[in-house]
DNA sequence: CTAACTTTGTGAACTAATTCACAAGCCCCG
DNA sequence: CGGGGCTTGTGAATTAGTTCACAAAGTTAG
């Protein structure tokens, strides 16, 4: 399989997420056109998106709702249950800890880790927060398949270090810092300060778009 | 000026985040190369992302930090307050309310905005909930220059229309929607779903990579 | 002052992503 | 059952973004 854009990922959900949508109000088959006003992109980019996978229409007819929101869970592996730990107990881990949307989507968050003695024992939810020093025995027993860092930033690459090592392949971080892993670790980094910053560059220089 | 390419935006505040760290420690210059090790880029990348402002450097030498750090911070509008208001004080709202790094960048939470009578009235932090119904309002006062949404996701482009159409040019949307504005209105998704289906994906898809 | 050494700034070359445009396939109607 | 009308799937063309490669400009050492 060709190597394929991070952008088509994206789109990839947000279609998935517009089929479930319709899905649920019944209705059975859709097009790249309509795909596309919704994704904010165009037909054409719909089709070759789905292109690198398969072919999912039937010409002259469009897609079948259902079957294309499968085929789309099935690419972006959500045909099965994934278990999310959460390191850092403050107040965006707790807040991402009962989370709903995350169960809804198969990502069932069950660990949740902080350092301070203060926070452990503690409950967030149904979960009771363990001491971080318990991380690398859990990831090798194989715990988890993903993990979501909530740690300040200064934290936040000593934590990635010790993870990565531990085997876990797949990390959300949520620190404002740059992180580094190695090629084998997909890493995925939401940054507030930097959405924030992208929005006041569009405002500064508004008048030169 | 040409248009800037969102890619090149997001390395601006990855060089600026780094500058400030190493401003911090007294470090008085630094090279394109420096800066490019870190940003996980190319030391071509840095300079011509940094070309399409004007030149910064000193042939030879490298970039003097405290200069060019103000300069990453006037490109991206940082030279100034922003006043943010955050509508949605469910668990995330609340959290984002609270979070110190926005300050400390120039981002000045002042409205917290819920439409639940019970939490109506009562403080998060410094912040007393105020109705939604007043948004109008404050936004037309000119009360604010960004909007942070963490509604549910089926209220959320209603919020939107409302915000825009009292003239707020600049969303940070936190809900998981696919939400639509009008080309003069900025706005930004961080979408939790799409995130770590991007993870599962690769996950999912290790072996064709 | 000159030569050796660095690092920037930037056209040119290259690579990646998007859009175009149209043949191919399927449905429906008469 | 054949023709008209749609919509997909996909090479080709275009546009956008990244990397290369090197002249220009500055620094330092002798």
């Amino acid at each position: 399989m060709r190597r394929i854009a991070e952008s088509t990922v994206r789109r990839l959900s947000i279609y998935l997420s517009f089929l479930e949508e319709i899905e649920a109000e019944g209705v059975l088959t859709t097009s790249s056109d309509d795909l596309a006003r919704l994704g904010g992109t165009t037909s054409a980019q719909v089709r070759k998106d789905l292109s690198f996978f398969g072919s999912f229409g039937k010409r002259g007819l469009g897609y079948s709702v259902p079957e294309l929101a499968s085929a789309l869970r099935e690419i972006l592996g959500l045909g099965r249950q994934w278990k999310v730990c959460i390191i850092g107990a403050g107040k965006i881990g707790a807040a991402l800890a009962r989370y709903a949307g995350f169960a809804e989507r198969g990502f069932n968050v069950i660990g949740l880790y902080d350092s301070d003695p203060s926070k452990i024992g503690n409950k967030s939810g149904s979960l009771t927060i363990r001491d971080t020093k318990h991380l690398e025995d859990d990831i090798h027993a194989g715990k988890y398949d993903i993990g979501v860092i909530t740690v300040p930033a200064e934290n936040a690459q000593a934590i990635v270090d010790r993870i990565v090592k531990s085997g876990l392949k797949a990390i959300l971080s949520f620190a404002d810092a740059q992180l580094s892993v190695p090629d084998d670790v997909e890493l995925r980094t939401v940054n507030m300060a930097m959405e924030l910053e992208a929005l006041t560059f569009a405002l500064t220089n508004r008048a030169a778009r």
